[in-house]
DNA sequence: GCGACAG
DNA sequence: ATCTTGTCGC
C-alpha cells in the first residue's frame, strides 16, 4: 500500500451506506492477492460476539502458534457497534472494535483469520479485505454461510472443495474441513492467495468445522460476555 | 428486470 | 449475531 493512503482514514467510519459503498469500491483496488516471502507461523483469530438485549459488544483475538496450534497471546475489549449490521457492509460493524483487540495484543500475528468474506463479496472488499488493507497485513476470511453465488457442493470427505466464481473471476471457495460437516467458506482477505488461504484452513481445522484460532476467539468472546452480564 | 449475500 | 440442553446417533 502506497503513502498517498493513510491507513487510518481507512478506518474511519463512513456517514452513510452510500459512502460505505464508495469507499469499497475505491479500497477494493488495494488488495494484493499474492503470498508474502515471509512464513506464517503465527494466526490471529478474530470475533466479536454481541449481547442479547443491549448494545454491548466484546471483540477477541486469540493468536495461536501454527506448528502446534498452542495459544501464546489473546485480547479482550469491550465496547459497542456505532454501525448497524447491513449485508455487504460488515466491515464498518466489526472492524473499529477488532483493530482495538489486535492493538492491545502484546504479539504482532504473521495472519488474521476473520469471521466473514473477503473477495466473497459484492464488491470484493469483505471485512478481511478490509482488516488487511488496514493493517496492510496478511489476512484470509472464513464465513459460516454461503454467498447468493452459485457453489457446487464440495465432496464429502475433509479437504474436498470447489470454487466460487462471480464474474467469470474466482472469488472464494466452499472447503470441507471435517468429514460428512457442513463445508466452510474461504477467501482472501489481502496479500494471500486461494490455494495458500484454503490450505492454511485445513491445517488450522484438524478436528473442528471451524479453524482453531476462530473457535477460541469465539468462545472466548461468549464467556467474557456471559461473565459480564 | 429485481433482489437475495458474512456477523 | 442471538434465542438454547439434552439428546439421538456414529
Amino acid at each position: 500500500m502506497s503513502d498517498d493512503h493513510p491507513r487510518a482514514a481507512y478506518a474511519r467510519l463512513p456517514r452513510d451506506e452510500a459512502e460505505a459503498v464508495a469507499m469499497q469500491t475505491e479500497l477494493a483496488g488495494c488488495v494484493v492477492e499474492a503470498d508474502d516471502d515471509s512464513p506464517i507461523e503465527t494466526i490471529a483469530g478474530l470475533d466479536i460476539a454481541y449481547d442479547k438485549d443491549s448494545d454491548s459488544a466484546v471483540a477477541t483475538a486469540v493468536v495461536m502458534r501454527r506448528s502446534d496450534l498452542a495459544e501464546i497471546d489473546r485480547s479482550v475489549v469491550h465496547g459497542a457497534s456505532d454501525f448497524p449490521y447491513v449485508p455487504g457492509l460488515l466491515a464498518f460493524r466489526e472492524l473499529p472494535l477488532l483493530l482495538q483487540a489486535i492493538e492491545a495484543l502484546a504479539v504482532t500475528p504473521d495472519l488474521y483469520v476473520c469471521d466473514g468474506y473477503g473477495l466473497t463479496h459484492p464488491r470484493r472488499f469483505g471485512l478481511a479485505c478490509h482488516l488487511g488493507v488496514v493493517l496492510d497485513a496478511p489476512a484470509i476470511g472464513v464465513a459460516k454461510n454461503p454467498p447468493h453465488l452459485p457453489v457446487e457442493a464440495p465432496g464429502p470427505k475433509r479437504g474436498a472443495w470447489t470454487p466460487i466464481t462471480a464474474s467469470g473471476e474466482t472469488v472464494g471457495c466452499a472447503l470441507r474441513t471435517q468429514d460428512g460437516v457442513k463445508p466452510v467458506y474461504v477467501s482472501v482477505g489481502h496479500r494471500s492467495t486461494l490455494a495458500t488461504a484454503r490450505g492454511l484452513v485445513l491445517e488450522l481445522a484438524p478436528k473442528y468445522r471451524l479453524p482453531e484460532p476462530i473457535r477460541a476467539a469465539d468462545q472466548l468472546g461468549r464467556r467474557r460476555l456471559a461473565a459480564t452480564e
